[in-house]
Order: C-alpha cells, then structure tokens, then sequence
DNA sequence: ATGGCTACGATCCGTAGA
C-alpha cells in the first residue's frame, strides 16, 4: 500500500498537477489538504475517472481536506469530536485496514498570536483524539501539513528560523506529543538525503535555493512501521508550472 | 530590506498562507 500527504494549495487549480501525479505515482490513499473549495465543488467525477474514491470534508476559500483511496473508503469522521472548530481540517477513514487520519494542522501566522494559541490548542485536542483512536486501531497513519518542522534538520536555515513559527520549541512539543503516543515519523525510519523539505517559499526562489521547510509528515503505529518499506518526498510536482508550494509525501507498505 | 509569491473573493486591495 502506497499513502501519500499532498498539500495542494487549491484543489481547482491543482486538479490536473493532481490527476497527473496520481496516474504517474500509483498511489493508494492520498491525503490532501487545503482544497479550498466547498463540498459541492469537489471534483468527485473527475477523481472516480482517475480511479479513486473521496470523502472530503471541504469549506470555500481556506482549509479543506479529502482522503482518496482506490479501495473502498469507510467509517469516515470529520473533525476532532469534542472541539468545535469552524475549520475544516481533519478527515479520518478506514482504507484496506488502516486507519488514516488525515491533518492540516494550523499554520500559527506567529508565535505569541491569537492563531498561534489556536495552533497549541488544536494539537492539545488532537492529542486527545489520536490517543482514542489508538485504542481502536493498531494499524494507524496521521498524514497531512503539521505546520511544524520537528527537528533542525529539517529547516533550510534553522539560526534564521530560530524561534520562529513552524519551529518554536511550543509547537515542536506539541509534534511530539503526539509521537510520544507512539507514533513514528515514516520518514525518519530510512537514511534521507540532506535537507530533505516538503515546503518552499514561493517568494525569493525559494524552490530554487533549497530554502525549505519539512513540514508534511505521515506518522505511524509501530505495527504499521514494521511494514513501512520505504518514505520518501516526491519533488517532481513542485518544479511544474504553478506548482503547490508543498511537495507530496509518500510513504509504501508491505 | 521584515519584502519578495499565490489563491481567493473581493475589486484595482485585503486576508491568509508558511
């Protein structure tokens, strides 16, 4: 089984990025985030002819989130019950036995902001609801935009970073938190080239000079990293004309 | 130099992303 995370920054205008990868790639569950479209746009007809069931949980202008499988797509819930949220930004379902999660956590604009204590609040929350789910599920994937880059290695730049969004050490906790559930970052279980990043600036080249961030991750059970094969980030689509500025992530199971 | 793109929904600029 093939999983996937995408960050496609406009379902609508990535569709065809979308459709070309799917075929190029294979993949067997995709999560995608940041649609930006309401549910009754979803283009459910075009992803059924590319092969791939949908549930979607989408909203007009910000977040959205789907997961597509090949397989049949069940038990599907959205949100994080117990959180009121006017965000769309988890959708859960059950695909060939695996239960996948899949997250656009938020961005946090900046460290001390409103957003940014939203930011902490919602991966409290999300906590909460990976550790029942854990409870239910021994095979289970988080996949999705986290906004946080876990380590230093994983900032093009980390002195220029330091202490910025998407890198301060509140919302690194709060990553690990949820790793602290047991939970493995698929990546990490394989050597990676250096400077490995799912997300460029598309200001200042940022594609171009490697300044990224790795902010898209899938994290796993330990019985679903026993069967992780390989984790890798698929730069291909981020060097196409109006590319997303996140670069799919892709992680295959025996 | 604190900006620089891009998408969106609204106009000819603001909000948001990361």
């Amino acid at each position: 089984m093939k999983l996937a995370a995408w960050n496609v920054n406009s379902l609508k205008v990535r569709l065809p990025h979308l459709t070309d990868w799917l075929a190029k790639t294979q993949a067997d569950v995709v999560c995608l985030q940041e649609l930006k479209l309401e549910d009754a746009k979803f283009p459910r007809a075009e992803l059924e002819a590319a092969g791939y069931h949908a549930a979607f949980s989408g909203q007009k202008t910000y977040n959205g989130v789907a997961i597509l499988a090949r397989g049949a797509v069940a038990d599907v819930s959205t949100g994080i019950p117990g959180f009121a949220d006017d965000h769309r930004r988890v959708i859960a379902a059950t695909v060939d036995g695996v239960r996948v999660v899949c997250v656009y956590c938020p961005n946090g604009q900046a460290v001390g902001s409103d957003k940014y204590a939203y930011k902490l609040r919602w991966f409290a929350a999300l906590k909460v609801y990976l550790a029942t789910e854990l409870q239910n599920h021994a095979e289970l994937a988080v996949a999705g935009d986290f906004n946080v880059a876990p380590e230093d290695r994983d900032v093009h730049d980390p002195k220029a970073w330091e202490g910025q969004v998407l890198v301060s050490d509140a919302e690194r906790a709060a990553l690990r938190e949820l790793t602290d559930l047991g939970l493995k970052d698929s990546f990490r279980l394989f050597e990676q080239p250096e400077k490995s990043f799912s997300w460029w600036d598309y200001r200042m080249m940022g594609f171009r000079r490697n300044a990224g961030l790795r902010i898209d991750h899938i994290l796993v059970t330990p019985a679903l990293a026993q069967r992780c094969k390989s984790s890798l980030i698929d730069k291909e689509p981020r060097k196409l004309e109006r590319p997303s500025d996140h670069a799919p992530v892709i992680a295959e199971f025996s």
